[in-house]
RNA sequence: GGGCUUGUAGCUCAGGUGGUUAGAGCGCUACACUGAUAAUGUAGAGGUCCGUGGUUCGAGUCCACGCAGGCCCA
């Protein structure tokens, strides 16, 4: 059996190849077979929308995913990877859309809601195809036979039925959240809408800095700025900044002239107050003067004002509930003092901030009740202010929103003008203006949007927070500080998650409810929903029985009405809900189960291992964490990557626009899938932003893969001559050579390693490991150092343990890199295992390298380290001098200053005489007198001992003269003479080196020191001259497309020095170039002239 | 505006618990090797460690305040 040789490695072919085979022998699905029965790995696959081309991203993404699923299975879990489809939610009725040229008007109108969400069905899946190849071109193995679909039948089932658990625990209500609303149109816009190009313009409002009298206080005021006065008869509460400035000015009020104190943002001091009018003084004032006095009389930070109550500005309405809690300065993180006055007017009923931290603070918001004792706001849904508002009542609150019969009279004024004079007259107005600011505008009607309550469904995570917070300390995050930080601070300030979507292609809300509100009922599955149809075919509200097929979308399930207990109907709440939730619950959807059969404990519900983007932190990975907390109090994943965004190589975002993106295909048919995993992983960890340099894939493909194909190739072609069978009587690796256990050595210190950091989820060490592994120490330094062995002499015990030691090396990499770039290490593995008995016939079917302890040896490891830089250092001298490497050296010298150190040099004395090319390596001890030492103050403890006095003593011990240091050594200890005191130094307060030989030439790295000796002799010369020859010879055999195997006869005309060089290397030259004649002719008639140095040599080889 | 995050050589990145010559790869320059060869090796040049303060005998590393980029949220 032979190895397989290749001329050329074509790697985008190689994943082709390997990917067809992977297919035939179903090799992934072997690999999850291969582990019945041994404990699982559960993976859960965040499910992709195929609704849009998958881009580099994605690669990026699903190799994370992948890595750890195959190390796992190499590990000896079973991992079982269903695939998923997420189908639901607002881009796919964005695509529709833009395909039909509708908008969501037309819905119902133009289009009906069934043929709608149909063509939203088949628009789901319209990538799919581009989805599937990606998946396999890159090497993803997932379960695409079986996946989950969330538009499914069952799969909505199962949302129902959990929605109906959180029901039952009393977790879902019915509440409102403040959104754009367009009350022109009647219909609340989404974000999508709010950024539509041209929403937004500049409008000119009445602005008005109003005044809140400070409870119990003559004339004491909070200043407060809102653009909108509408909303000041809904203010319940202020809010500061906690860290901000406030200052109390006492001044008047310009309107009335009344003496008043005010409190604002120190900062704002400036805009409200002119300081043209510093001087005057506040005694002199009379009213009605226009330049107004004023003076500031306190100072307080936002936190002292917290707590603080005032009177309300505006008393049309008070609050329904908690009324003691309205009223007063609470604290808003988000109040600035870059506009306004730094204490912000709070309307819980119409700012969505304002209903956050209003929610915060327990303050009640300022409502109405409507006869079934419902809150509403005092803006009514046409933009009216409602009856309870006194001669503002029935008014709209946008002038806009009036007819312009209305607005054109002359004396019209718009109620906030109205609200402005009013308040101006009752001393409540600091400064009334025209503010011009950008404002959104409904894009149907042209006519401004208010932020408005609408009713929405919510999930009382807040009753969970506890929980949520408690559990998600147990989760592994990667990186620790997405868990702790951003998904950790998220859950602290959690607020009730809003399910409500009035959209039309998604999963229904399950709940009917009568007409007034009073009877409601939620349904958990489909079951249950047919059960209540016939007891509404009964009541007479439904003709026909649940169809066996039913669909749950719209419009099907809102024809369904059902009949309370009482009697009445009921309609299903016409909301959809939020498409995080069709995510969240995968971990029971995917398998279709009710909520009540899920067995909390059964290791598939929960997930060793997910990963997703780190933008999935408040979507996919939050409704995980809560619905598994909130329905079954655990965790929903034990351990998360949340990787980071791939950007340009410029760091830029990729986009269509800049055209600045990366196809996924192009780059993997061009580099091949592994390149560009192992790119992608090693680069930057996954969860840093990835810069991606098409480069940067190039270049591994050269450096690690090149170099492990032409190790893999170089081993393969002299296995191959040699007869070499990997398997057969393995020479004992106690029986090896000093190389060939420092590469055993650092190959099981490099198995540890990398299992080591893929147990904890650093991909990225691993695979920077496993590449400086193959590049410096198994090509660069082993294979260079053994070279000769293979190719050398008859095929003996040293040989074949060479051959042994680097196939071991070859197949523990195929093995470690397997995860990574699975392609090619199956098949450099399938090459490495030709002719083995009871191989796997794909590595993705071994189980992963266990490292070897009693092969480390860190003793030799540290002797090698020394071989390298001690080589590394004769080498620079050498180019100093500029001595060929090919240049025989009679010696090198190293100093030791102890006996480790020395036993470390003697050992890998041949190694360093071979590299550097010099006939000894001479170690000099300390005895000998001629070294020159240099010493150096040990920062570390003499740091800790002696703190303050560093410098004395650093500058005392600089000033060492050779003696001194001969002393020290002598002695073992050093008493220093300084002023404070004397300082007795011992041997471990300093740090002593050879750096010098005097005479010589010397050259030292941290504390090894090497002098080379560059006498040359004209034994030196000749050999030079010798080696010199061999290598023009081997040049010539190789123009003349000789086998290695070929004898030659070489012929050289006589000349004076080549003919004394050839006299004493004679054997050396036949040897090495395996020449059975070697003669020096008086003529050579069709010789090759040569330039050796300035020599010409003219010679001929022959066959 | 808030939370999180990044900032080290031209580029991409390493740099436990603070310790005195700040590293690697790529690129660049020079040289070597030529039986791994459309490879490879060696050496060299290249750094205000984002800035400013502070703590400390000593800061790339710890603290504070900034600046710039990124993500998420408002």
């Amino acid at each position: 059996m032979q190895y397989k040789e290749y001329k050329q490695v074509d790697f985008a072919q190689v994943g082709r190849d390997v990917l067809q085979e992977w297919k035939d022998k179903a090799t992934f699905d072997s690999s999850v077979k291969l582990r019945e029965g041994a404990p699982e790995f559960v993976f859960f696959e965040g499910p992709p929308s195929a609704n849009g081309t998958p881009g580099i991203h994605h690669v990026m993404a699903r190799t994370v995913k992948d890595i750890f699923c195959r190390y796992k299975t190499l590990k000896g879990f079973q991992v079982k990877r269903k695939g998923g489809w997420d189908t639901h939610g607002l881009p796919v009725e964005l695509q529709v859309e833009k395909e039909l040229g509708i908008t969501k008007e037309d819905i119902g109108k133009s289009i009906t809601v069934e043929e709608y969400n149909q063509r939203c069905r088949e628009s789901v899946m319209k990538f799919k195809d581009q989805w599937d190849e990606l998946t396999e071109k890159m090497g993803y193995w997932v379960d695409l036979d079986d996946p989950y679909i969330t538009f499914d039948r069952k799969y909505m089932q199962t949302l129902w039925s959990l929605l109906k658990k959180l029901y039952d625990k009393g977790l879902l209500y019915k509440g409102y959240t403040i959104q754009p609303y367009s009350p022109a149109a009647g219909t609340g816009l989404s974000s999508h809408e709010l950024n539509q190009p041209g929403t937004y313009r500049d409008v000119k409002d009445t602005s008005i800095t109003a005044q809140f009298k400070l409870k119990g206080s003559e004339n004491e005021f909070f200043l407060a700025w809102t653009t909108t006065p509408w909303t000041l008869s809904s203010n319940a509460a202020l809010a500061v900044g906690k860290n901000i400035d406030y200052v109390k000015v006492r001044t008047f009020n310009p309107y009335t002239f009344k003496e008043i104190f005010v409190i604002l943002a120190k900062n704002r001091f400036n805009a409200y107050f002119n300081a043209k009018n510093a001087e005057l003084k506040i005694e002199d004032y009379n009213e009605g003067d226009k330049n107004i006095p004023f003076e500031v009389v306190g100072e307080y930070k936002g936190s002292e004002l917290v707590g603080q109550a005032y009177e309300q500005l505006m008393p049309y309405v008070q609050p329904v509930k908690n009324a003691e809690k309205a009223f007063h300065i609470i604290e808003g993180d988000f109040v600035t003092t870059e506009d306004g006055t730094g204490i912000v007017h709070i309307a819980p009923t119409f700012g969505a901030d304002d209903q956050r931290v209003a929610f915060q603070a327990g303050v009640p918001a300022i409502t109405i009740l409507d006869e079934k004792g419902n809150e509403l706001p005092l803006v009514d849904k046409t933009g009216r202010f409602v009856k309870e508002m006194g001669e503002f009542g029935g008014q709209f609150v946008k002038a806009d929103y009036e007819d312009e019969s209305v607005t054109s009279a002359k004396d019209y004024k718009n109620v906030d003008v109205l609200i402005s004079i009013k308040l101006k007259e009752e001393n409540r107005a600091f400064k009334v203006e025209k503010y011009e600011h950008s404002y959104p505008h409904c894009w149907r009607t042209d006519k401004p949007v208010l932020y408005y309550p609408l009713d929405s469904w919510f999930i009382k995570t807040t009753e969970y927070k506890d929980q949520l917070v408690a559990l998600n300390k147990t989760i592994n995050w990667k990186p620790g500080s997405t868990g702790s930080g951003r998904f950790g601070n998220w859950l602290e300030n959690l607020v009730d998650w809003n399910l409500s979507r009035s959209r039309y292609w998604g999963t229904p809300l399950p709940i009917w409810r009568t007409e007034d509100g009073e009877e409601e009922i939620c349904i958990g599955s489909i079951a249950e929903l047919a059960a209540e149809v016939e007891k509404s075919k009964a009541a007479g509200f439904m003709t026909e029985s649940l169809a066996e097929d039913f669909d749950l979308h719209r419009p099907y399930v809102d024809d369904v009405v059902l009949v309370s207990a009482s009697g009445k109907q009921m309609f299903r709440e016409p909301d959809l809900i939020d498409v995080w939730f069709d995510s969240g619950a995968m971990p029971y959807a995917q398998w279709g189960a009710l909520a009540d059969e899920v067995n909390a404990a059964e290791a598939k519900y929960t997930a060793d291992f997910i990963a997703e983007g780190v933008d999935q932190t408040r979507g996919w990975f939050f409704t995980l964490h809560a619905l598994s907390t909130m329905l079954y109090d655990k965790v929903a994943f034990k351990n998360v990557i949340a990787n980071g965004l791939v950007l340009d190589k410029n760091g830029n975002k990729m986009s269509k626009r800049l055209g600045n993106g990366i196809n996924p295909f192009e780059i993997i048919d061009l580099h091949g899938p592994d390149a560009v995993r192992w790119y992608m992983i090693s680069n930057a960890n996954p969860w840093d932003n990835l810069k991606f340099d098409p480069d940067g894939v190039t270049e591994v493909k050269r450096k690690l893969f090149g170099t492990l194909q032409n190790t893999y190739n170089f081993f393969a072609l002299y296995a191959n001559l040699d007869g070499f069978t990997y398997g057969l009587d393995i020479v004992a690796v106690e029986n090896r050579t000093e190389s060939d256990r420092w590469i055993i050595s650092r190959l099981n210190s490099l198995i540890k390693l990398v299992d080591e950091n893929l147990e904890a989820y650093e991909p990225t060490r691993a695979a920077r490991a496993i590449q400086d592994f193959v590049n410096d120490d198994l090509s660069n330094w082993y294979v260079r150092l053994n070279r000769k062995r293979f190719w050398k002499g008859e095929f003996n015990e040293d040989k074949k343990a060479a051959y042994q030691t680097l196939h071991e090396c070859l197949l523990t990499v195929a093995q470690l890199s397997a995860a990574f770039a699975p392609f090619y290490m199956d098949t450099l593995f399938q090459n490495l295992t030709t002719g083995m008995e009871g191989t796997a016939e794909s590595v993705h079917l071994t189980n992963f390298p266990t490292a070897d302890e009693a092969h480390i040896d860190a003793d030799l490891e540290a002797k090698m380290a020394l071989a390298q830089s001690a080589s590394s250092l004769v080498h620079s001298l050498r180019k100093k001098e500029k001595i060929k490497v090919r240049q025989p050296l009679q010696r090198v010298m190293i100093p030791a200053l102890d006996d480790t150190f020395k036993a470390h040099v003697v050992a890998v004395e041949d190694i360093i005489k071979n590299e550097v090319n010099v006939k000894e390596v001479e170690v000099i001890d300390d005895t000998s007198g001629i070294l020159v030492k240099n010493i150096k103050p040990n920062f570390k403890t003499l740091g800790k001992a002696y703190g303050p006095r560093m410098k004395d003593i650093a500058k005392a011990i600089g000033g060492f003269q050779q003696e001194d240091i001969t002393k020290i050594e002598a002695d073992g200890q050093y008493v220093l003479a300084l002023e404070g005191g004397d300082i007795t130094l011992t041997l471990e307060d300093v740090l002593i080196t050879s750096q010098d030989i005097p005479g010589w030439l010397v050259a030292n790295e941290g504390a090894l020191t090497v002098a080379l000796d560059i006498n040359l002799t004209d034994e030196l010369k000749e050999e030079g001259l010798a080696r010199d020859l061999v290598n023009r010879v081997q040049n010539i055999r190789k123009d003349m497309g000789l086998e290695i195997q070929d004898k030659i006869q070489i012929a050289i005309l006589e000349e004076e020095t080549i003919a004394k060089a050839v006299a004493s290397n004679r054997d050396y030259i036949t040897t090495e170039t395996q020449a059975t004649a070697l003669e020096l002719v008086a003529t050579l008639s069709d010789g090759t002239p040569l330039d050796i140095d300035g020599l010409t040599v003219t010679l001929k080889v022959s066959k």
